[in-house]
DNA sequence: CGCTACCAAGCAAGCGCTTGGTTTGTAAAG
DNA sequence: CTTTACAAACCAAGCGCTTGCTTGGTAGCG
């Protein structure tokens, strides 16, 4: 009981009601097997309950994944807009989402936001536009926080290209990273913020 | 008619023999499905074989995969190869590393080189430790040039994390980059050699 | 003759999901 | 404090279908 009873217990960006625990071992197991070999048993097992008993919280198994996908995408998305908030310079908040980003991929959120990237076509198409809408939301702080880098001239790239450059190395962070190396987030943001604003040659 | 007939039709890698279509038609059907929501009938109505009959060229399901991935490192590697033969300059070595890469990722074995990504979890641990080392050799093509780049003075970071960061940009582009759009592979290689080994502040 | 490549048919297992009924938590009514 | 009511959560069983793979036999070719 290391948890205080009135707080909740937030975990890969969810709560603890048992739809929030369903969607957290949810996300764990399609991170770890990938949506198509986690079978709804598997998914009932790690929750103690049937099979069959999930089709009372979610219609379908897709769904499932569709509510971890909206749920982490909601998460990160607030957690980027209060990364930014109050700060003036563009390159203090360019920072502040390098970080956030970092936060959601290697951190608290890592096992949901590594189903967003290598479980997407397992939605259905509907749901896939769905997902795409909450995305755009969070790219436009991204674009918004890149173009106010070019007005400042501190920023020669092109802004979109920027964006995806970082975004490479951010994700693919999911994949080396080590949470108890002795490299911290915050010097990864360092390094990867000056791959972006560093004084670059022509 | 754009290839002469007595050469052989390279595609992902793969020759023109009955395995090596079979293997080119596995690979764009993984990349696009995903391993687990192909089936054996698919890959063989691809080929226009029965389903049956596939298991007279592979054991398994699973093996068709290893195949893939095998001969997509192997030819890729013999790429990175050839495109750092003949040069000293480290400098020069990295952008022929960078641009070998984004040929592989998102040129010819585009399809391949995306399966290699997304469907690692899919081999059994004893494939994946096949592939590992065949990996190992890639990447030490590319530590050896970055870490040449070091003892020369052009490159400040630790060698390791900038591979990271240049494989995060590198396979990434593969969910962007527009073949037919205004940007090139050799813009896009000078933009992320520039991320590299352009001037970096403290 | 033998070898490679293939077909036609189908098996056993595992899959997502359904069904009908039971337990559990909650809260107003008596 | 007990009773009644009711919905949410869950169980036990299993259906219908798809899956990877097997089997026994055949066509074409040197």
């Amino acid at each position: 009981m290391v948890q205080a009873s009135t707080r909740q217990q937030i975990v890969n960006g969810m709560d603890d009601s048992p739809r929030g625990k369903l969607l957290s071992a949810a996300a764990r197991l399609f991170r770890d097997q990938g949506f198509d070999r986690t079978t709804v048993r598997d998914i009932a097992r790690e929750v103690g309950i049937q099979s069959g008993s999930l089709f009372h919280h979610f219609p379908t198994k897709e769904d499932i994944l569709f509510a971890v996908m909206v749920e982490v995408i909601r998460f990160n998305t607030e957690r980027l807009r209060a990364a930014i908030a109050g700060k003036a310079d563009p390159a203090e908040q360019l920072r502040a989402l390098i970080r956030a980003e970092l936060q959601s991929i290697i951190g608290d959120t890592r096992e949901a936001m590594s189903v967003l990237v290598y479980e997407w076509r397992c939605l259905t198409p509907g749901h896939q536009q769905e997902t795409l809408a909450l995305r755009a939301i969070y790219e436009q702080l991204w674009m918004d926080a890149l173009e106010a880098l070019r007005r400042a001239g501190r920023l020669q790239a092109d802004a979109f290209i920027t964006r995806r450059l970082i975004t490479g190395m951010t994700s693919w962070s999911s994949n080396w990273f080590d949470a108890h190396g002795s490299l911290t987030i915050d010097q990864l943001t360092d390094i990867i913020l000056d791959r972006v604003i560093g004084e670059h040659g022509a």
